[in-house]
This record gives C-alpha cells, sequence and structure tokens, in this order.
DNA sequence: TAAATAAGTCAATTCGCTTGACTATAATGA
DNA sequence: TCATTATAGTCAAGCGAATTGACTTATTTA
C-alpha cells in the first residue's frame, strides 16, 4: 500500500466525491424547492425527455436500462407530475413520454442549481482553471479503451 | 435549456463519467488477471481492510449501509476467498474480518492496474496538471456545504 | 451488579432492476 | 399482397442488494 493521503488512484476517487457532493447538494436543494420526490438518475431522464420528448425505448437506451425498468421510472415519474404519456403522432404502437409543467419546473430548478454550485466552483478556481479541467476531463475520458468513450453512463457500485 | 454541448452542469457529468471509465478498465483488467468476482465496491471494502482488519460495524459505517447488509458482503467475499472471520482479539462479541492472501493479491493488482490507468492520464495531460487538478478536486470537495466534507461516499443515482 | 449499550445474526420486506412471455402495430420482401 | 419478421409496450415472476425489526451474547456504565 502507499501513503494513505495520496494513493494512485486519488484521482479516480476524487472524480467520485466531485460528482457526488454535486448531486447531494443539488437534491438538497431541490427537496427545499419542493422537489424532494426526484432521484439523480429522473434528472438525466428529464435531460432526454426536454427536446421532444421520447419513447419508452429511447428512455431506456439513454438510461441504459431495459424498456421495462424505464416504463416503472416512467410510471412513477407520471404518478408523481413529472411526465405524461401521449399517443406517438406517427407510430400507434408506441406512445411519447413528454415533460408536464411540473417537470418543465424541476429542470429549470434543476440549472439554476447547477448554476449557483458552478459558479461556486468558478470563484474558488478562476474561469480559465474550469475552462482547462474541463478540457482535461474530457480527454482523459476520450483516452479510455471503453468501448463507448464520450457518452454518459451512470456510475456503478 | 443551454447549449447541449456545454450546459452549466456539464462539469458534473465530466466527473462521473471520469470516475465510471477508470472503474470499468480497473474491473476488466481485475477479470482477465482472475478477479472477476469483485465488485467496484468491494475495493473499497479491502481498502478498508488493508490497514488491521475492520469489524462489521466498522465496515459498514465505512461503507454507508447497515451492519446487516454489510455482513451480507462480508459472507460473500468469504465465500470467494477474499476475507476471512476471526474472533476479535480483545472484544468476544465482535469479529475482526481481515484480508487473505488471495484478498491481498487483489489489491496488489488494484494497485497495478490504477498506476497504469494514471500513468496513461500523466501521460496525456502531464504531471504538473494532474497534480493541479488533484489540489482544484480537493478545493471543490472541501468547499461543499454538506456535512462530512472530504470522506468518500459511493456514487448515488 | 442491574441497566443500558454494542456486535453480530436471523427473518421478513422493499426497491430497482432483470428475464421471459405476450399483444398490438409496423415494416419487409417473395 | 400478404405472410413473415421486427418493434413498442405491458404483465408477471424473480433476483440481488439493500432495508427494518427482533433477537442473543458480550461489554460498559451508573
Amino acid at each position: 500500500m502507499q501513503d494513505a493521503k495520496s494513493p494512485n488512484y486519488e484521482l479516480t476517487l476524487l472524480f467520485s466525491m466531485a460528482f457526488r457532493t454535486a448531486i447531494d447538494e443539488l437534491h438538497a436543494e431541490l427537496e427545499q424547492r419542493g422537489f424532494g420526490d426526484v432521484r439523480p438518475s429522473h434528472g438525466f431522464v428529464f435531460q432526454r425527455l426536454a427536446a421532444q420528448g421520447a419513447t419508452g425505448i429511447e428512455l431506456a437506451q439513454h438510461m441504459g436500462i431495459t424498456k421495462q425498468a424505464a416504463s416503472l421510472t416512467v410510471d412513477y415519474l407520471e404518478q408523481h407530475g413529472y411526465v405524461k404519456r401521449e399517443p406517438h403522432p406517427t407510430d400507434r404502437r408506441g406512445k411519447l413520454i413528454v415533460l408536464t409543467a411540473h417537470g418543465w419546473e424541476c429542470i429549470r430548478e434543476t440549472e439554476s442549481i447547477f448554476t449557483a454550485i458552478e459558479s461556486r466552483w468558478r470563484d474558488l478556481l478562476g474561469e480559465e482553471t474550469m475552462e482547462k479541467m474541463r478540457l482535461d476531463l474530457r480527454r482523459i475520458i476520450q483516452s479510455s479503451k471503453a468501448a463507448n468513450p464520450y457518452s454518459f453512463r451512470p456510475p456503478v457500485w
């Protein structure tokens, strides 16, 4: 083993901690603003729905889970008023899942909270450092041997 | 919504992706080296056990789960030969969970794989950038409003 | 030394997800 | 054209990793 303060995998841990720090703060704030019933993955769903909605299968692919699991998530979000299922405009097998007004509110709050978080980081590190970190992180991710290098996949544990 | 290429939460996503990239590569490599039966969280267990072992409750606290859940994890790792339960030297209620030789091997392989990953990043970005990123990330994490700022907690999703 | 606390296990349950089977609709091709 | 194949979604059963609650045994405290 190496020095406990700086083992060779510290950077990897720091990535996870930084992510979790931001997500924890986001959801603590969301709860205070009346959105205590959304999980981190739901934000990822909303992001996909924002543009023009999505079918269940598109959502499942986006989330990296089965269509059945995605459907359960949609059930939950529908029951909590964040999304609704509409008949698909061109495919009568399918349904189009779209955000409700409440869903849009949640997105706007999320945007505002993330803006606050990143602007705090910006105050701390400076604009230049933030931008460089963004680029460096992209390079790290792209350098991975993994099949699909620059698509978001949820954290594993 | 903002520009899809650079929304204000991109950095947060990048943290998660970088973490996942490294963890995926670690476990792909571990599998090739005969450690296909360990999950990401197990590495976090090993890290805690390495110093001097731990009791079930200490492990549970480290992992952020209940002692019952931790006990199940220990069952699994014991059955797969990574750890063993010994009578606690001073407390006859407790047991001391310690790494076996196989567990130590897994730690050494993990160290070696992380060293390779981070050295690849170092080739990509340079030593100076890596060190700055490390420090900047620590500052970001420490700046968090969360209760326990600089302790690792597993990713949420 | 009785009462409160702590370590660990057993049992039942929950939660988020999976696989498998199915219906309804759509696309394909001899 | 219409039989075949593929696709969207749902229902049902089950699984894995966690939870809560109840309990035994040992330790600490008042």
